[in-house]
RNA sequence: GCCGGCGUGGCGCAGUCCGGUAGCGCAACCGACUUGUAAUCGGUAGGUCGUCGGUUCGAAUCCGACCGCCGGCUCCA
């Protein structure tokens, strides 16, 4: 009986043909056995490195996800009599498993099912591993066809999984209490060390994510370490919900999707519209400041535009049908502003002298977006791009990338965003325009400007546009959700299919570089993700209201007037409530507003002209002169502060 | 586009399974109260039940198509 050794001092022996798993130290699950995170019942010896896996790791909760999705997937075989199982991998917060089932299954069956695996886990069944013959593992999985062609294509050349564990010559096999599965594990000791789960959703997905495939129905859970770890997780889900934009939108009056106007088509209203007016406006200013010219172009054009750039032989599916006229000419709504920017560049012969070249447009573009994919203002199918080409000298490239990265974390910061990490996307295979070697280049000078930044940088094979690769810059928000945001990318070919050039100091002609880049992505998108990340609090600048002021009376209404007016001639955006309601359903009012600030006004305060500040957190602060709310309401409007201003309390 | 769910006054919902011509709360409007930091009281008005078609003596309710929304999948220049 051999025994192994812990890094931690724990011994533990192994009994002949048991899973060394079951005998581990409380907390313990799998471990990493060499190197490789391995099921220890096929650990190879006892002079083996052996590091035990602590459930709260990111190994621990894959190894528990996983473990659970086979649960789930046993729950369903005893639920559903000739349901065919897929494939069930742990993802981020949890897991799904993908099933063909004799019957379609609803989010009301979720508690029934979820009732089975608590019975499965009451058992402490053991997760006992085989390695079998294909031959074998064929037989015993004979009517699960998905299982089948998972096995017959183990060992192909397109075979990613392949490994030393599963060598293309046997296939491992997990079975606990008779229900057997394909898998190449590892998966926890036994069932009973499962617990903190909950189903989520049941949706439809494609059998190997390819729509061409049948459908299957996906089950979805998450799961974690502890009670504690899931009730977290699910507190942050109703946060999220708390904070989603199409919800507090219309509880704010910010925009609205009318459903005459057409599917992920927007109106911004008056308070939303204002907001929307406060982040262009400060765009505008920092572009013009950086140098950027400001350019306007039509919403539609020939087809000969998106011929010449290639987007219709790319993305026609994408665009809105054509319109076309007597004579056969056909146009387009554009979804994209780059050609027409082009075409301001080409407008006349260019020199060096010129370049860099930066044209700003605010640029409405529209694309066909699937009915199933258009969400809120994130994914609409009307947009406004803050759209900039900036067309430079080889020579440049590089500085520029340098400079506009720099520029657009300083104003994304500006925004309140600070806490990101960047992306770079490289050439999508059989999906792109341009010689291999024009790609490498492209790619690598962002990656040479990427990395002068003081900022994570991860790579995204194959997620480039056709024309050139991208760096995305990614945000974390309020709460540790991530969004894409700015994208910047380097484009050595749409000058070439336009033909672009300058005349050099040397009097011959040399083609531009094209950079493409978006701070906000789309205004739209920008003004969603805002919303969430605030919550709908806006700070004072991005505020549509800063001042409220409620009259405890309607003899204090005039009094609130005249404040009123003082402070909109400092420049604030102040507002008096002068319905006939009482002083709380007012205040109540102004908080669920979110009216940054508050002052009630009576006749102490008519008196003294002392006021109590309240904010939005309900702090209020006594005895503050007017004059005094004036001024730091104004100096934290114009640095654009994100706390509020602390007044004191009296 | 695909799978599943859903669509009832401005908003949130009940009624739909078991057909018999709509109800609640908030908001709006009117009136009383003139109010001190998260909802004063009373009253009034507002809906061809997403749209079109079908079944039926009769449809919010059953069937079909379309439009739109939600959760995923696929997609995202």
């Amino acid at each position: 009986m051999p025994t192994l050794t812990l890094p931690e001092g724990v011994h533990v022996e192994l009994p002949e043909g048991e899973p060394v798993g079951a005998a581990l130290p409380k907390g313990t699950i799998a471990a990493r056995v060499d190197g490789h995170l391995r099921d220890l019942s096929f650990v190879p010896g006892d002079d083996a490195q052996v590091e035990p896996i602590a459930p709260h790791s990111d190994e621990g909760l894959h190894l528990l996800r996983h473990s659970t999705a086979h649960v789930l997937a046993q729950a369903v075989c005893d639920l559903y009599p000739g349901a065919r199982y897929a494939i069930g991998p742990a993802v981020a917060d949890g897991f799904y498993y993908d099933f063909d089932l004799p019957e379609p299954v609803h989010a009301a069956d979720l508690a029934k099912i979820d009732r089975r695996m608590r019975q499965i886990v009451k058992r402490n069944q053991r997760f006992v591993r085989e390695d079998v013959p294909r031959d074998e593992a064929l037989e015993r999985l004979h009517d699960q066809p998905f299982k089948i062609e998972i096995i017959e294509g183990i060992g192909s050349d397109a075979d990613e999984t392949r490994d030393e564990v599963t060598s293309g010559e046997t296939v491992s096999l997990y079975s606990n209490d008779g229900w057997t599965d394909l898998c190449m594990g590892p998966h926890v000791p036994h069932t009973g060390m499962l617990g903190a789960f909950k189903l989520t959703n049941v949706a439809g997905a494609y059998w190997r994510g390819d729509e061409k495939n049948p459908q299957l129905t996906r089950v979805y859970g998450t799961a974690w370490a502890t009670k504690d770890d899931l009730d977290a997780y699910l507190h942050r889900l109703e946060e999220a919900e708390r904070r989603d934009h199409r919800t507090v939108g219309a509880d704010l009056d910010l925009f609205s999707f009318p459903e005459e106007i057409g599917s992920g088509l927007a109106v911004f209203h008056p308070k939303g519209g204002l907001v929307r007016r406060l982040m262009e406006d400060y765009s505008r200013r920092r572009h013009e400041e950086a140098g950027y010219d400001f350019v306007y172009t039509p919403h539609i054009t020939k087809s000969d535009l998106f011929e010449i750039s290639g987007h219709l032989s790319w993305f026609a599916d994408g665009m809105f049908p054509p319109m076309e006229l007597d004579g056969g000419t056909q146009y387009y709504l554009k979804p994209m502003n780059c050609p027409m920017h082009i075409l301001i560049y080409k407008s006349r012969t260019r020199s060096y002298r010129e370049l860099p070249m930066r044209l700003f447009e605010f640029g409405t573009v529209y694309r066909y977006e699937l009915s199933g994919v258009v969400h809120g203002l994130t994914r609409v199918r009307g947009l406004t791009m803050d759209d900039a080409h900036i067309f430079t000298t080889k020579e440049q490239v590089g500085e520029e990338l340098g400079s506009v990265l720099t520029f657009v974390l300083d104003l994304l910061r500006d925004y309140g965003l600070d806490d990101f990490y960047m992306e770079l996307s490289t050439r999508p295979e059989g999906k792109a325009v341009g010689t291999e070697e024009e790609w490498d280049e492209a790619t690598e000078t962002l990656r040479q400007a990427a990395e002068t930044m003081d900022v994570p940088l991860v790579m995204d094979p194959g997620g480039g546009a056709f024309y050139g690769p991208k760096i995305s810059v990614r945000a974390r928000d309020a709460i540790g959700r991530t969004w894409q945001m700015s994208t910047i990318q380097v484009d050595f070919q749409l000058p070439q299919r336009f033909e672009m050039e300058y005349s050099g100091d040397d009097n011959a002609r040399h083609r531009p570089v094209m950079i493409h880049r978006a701070l906000f992505g789309s205004v739209e998108r920008f003004f969603g993700v805002l919303t969430e990340h605030y919550a709908g609090a806006f700070p004072l600048w991005l505020s549509p209201e800063q001042l409220r002021f409620v009259p405890v009376a309607d003899r204090h209404v005039e009094h609130c007037e005249a404040l009123a007016a003082r402070a909109k001639d400092a420049g604030l955006r102040a507002f008096v409530d002068d319905s006939k309601e009482s002083v709380g359903k007012k205040i109540r009012a102004a908080q669920l507003a979110k009216a940054p600030y508050t002052l009630v006004v009576g006749d102490q305060e008519l008196e003294s002209d002392a006021y109590t500040v309240r904010d939005r957190a309900g702090t209020e602060s006594g005895g503050v002169s007017f004059g005094r709310i004036v001024d730091a309401l104004v100096a934290e409007d114009s640095s654009r502060a994100l706390e509020q201003t602390d007044f004191g309390s009296a």
